[in-house]
DNA sequence: AGTGTTGTGTCAGATCATGACATCATTTAG
DNA sequence: CTAAATGATGTCATGATCTGACACAACACT
């Protein structure tokens, strides 16, 4: 029999999700939260390190996964095949969690330094994967360039799926994106 | 004879990026940050929205020539050309302001939410950008996946300018950065 | 001279965030 | 089987950020 109910911060998430999109980021304080949590404003600090932060709390868990994705596969592969594996990979692991996905994504629109947050946290995974592709021989700049690309294609893929439920899933829009963005390169260069 | 002495913002701002450059952003308060241009804290509020303002108040001054630069060509033209035109033109307009920009980038890069705003800043240009690729005709797709590129590769190229004092110019790196992109994906798809 | 505008000061207050210390069920050591 | 360590929480105090309301003095216009 534990002291407090079990599960504090799962709670504090759902709270904070809640509220947001009920009454907007701003208008919901961290004493709303926690009371509604059933905990003190100094717990939810304790969880969370600041307000913006209960909306990123499980960002952490998914690059690890990305960056096994591109140490794993053996032998000769082209670092267009990795980046293409990382984010399907990226993109499978988002799929399942479209409806969270799509409320978070408005609260995170309605306030410009939660847009940065995300952005941000897109930036370390960016210069993550950079890293796993450069530790797997390619060059820096090739490396670099490649991971820049890829995310800010993703992106796309990822709120054009947001913003559309019918169309094609997730992981298909990520596997067209990258061959995609050659072609509009090409057409582009041409003149 | 003004009641005050003039040109309160821009003393704020040149104190603001001493005391950050100097004791870091944490350390450092709205008040003392006040203190030093001889004005309160509620002025320091009246100029900028909030602390991390301070350091981006300029931003929204460029984004108009950027725009500019796209629309100004008469006749046909590319948008691999515009958009080249437009970063050559965002290279040229910061190039001078190099010192400024190395000291903001130090500053910045100690704090994420200061990350998150730049990476914010940078994400609304390139959202215009792409608006004004779309009024010359070019489709969504080819204007929202050519402009996220473009940024991606610029910002990359700032960004060992920055770190690079004896180089190439930020207008030759940008110069070279697109045609690059494309060799990039050229080699890494080609296998 | 009178009126409006502008930039600032002062003050009160809400919210965010952190440090220090206390509490108490659970766990672990002896 | 007791006693100490642990861990999640609460309470209190405090500093920092940000806003609203009101006042005031100089300037600008008529």
């Amino acid at each position: 029999m534990p002291r407090w109910p079990e599960d504090s911060r799962a709670r504090l998430v759902d709270s904070a999700v809640t509220l947001f999109a009920e009454h907007g980021y701003h208008s919901t304080t961290v004493d709303h939260i926690a009371a509604r949590a059933g905990v003190t404003a100094r717990t939810f600090f304790r969880h969370f390190s600041d307000k913006e932060e209960v909306l990123f709390a499980d960002d952490d868990t998914v690059l690890p996964g990305m960056l096994a994705s591109i140490a794993e596969p053996t032998g000769p592969v082209s670092a267009a095949e990795l980046m293409q594996r990382t984010l399907t990979q990226l993109a499978e692991v988002m799929q399942p969690q479209r409806s969270v996905l799509t409320a978070r994504q408005r609260i995170i629109e309605t306030d410009v330094a939660l847009t940065g947050r995300e952005l941000a946290k897109q930036a370390r995974w960016q210069q993550g994967v950079a890293t796993a592709l450069i530790e797997r021989g390619f060059t820096a700049d090739d490396a670099e360039v490649l991971s820049a690309i890829g995310f800010a294609i993703f992106v796309r893929a990822l709120h054009s799926w947001l913003a559309d439920n019918n169309g094609p899933t997730l992981a298909d829009r990520v596997r067209d994106a990258l061959p995609r963005a050659r072609t509009v390169l090409d057409v582009v260069s041409s003149r």
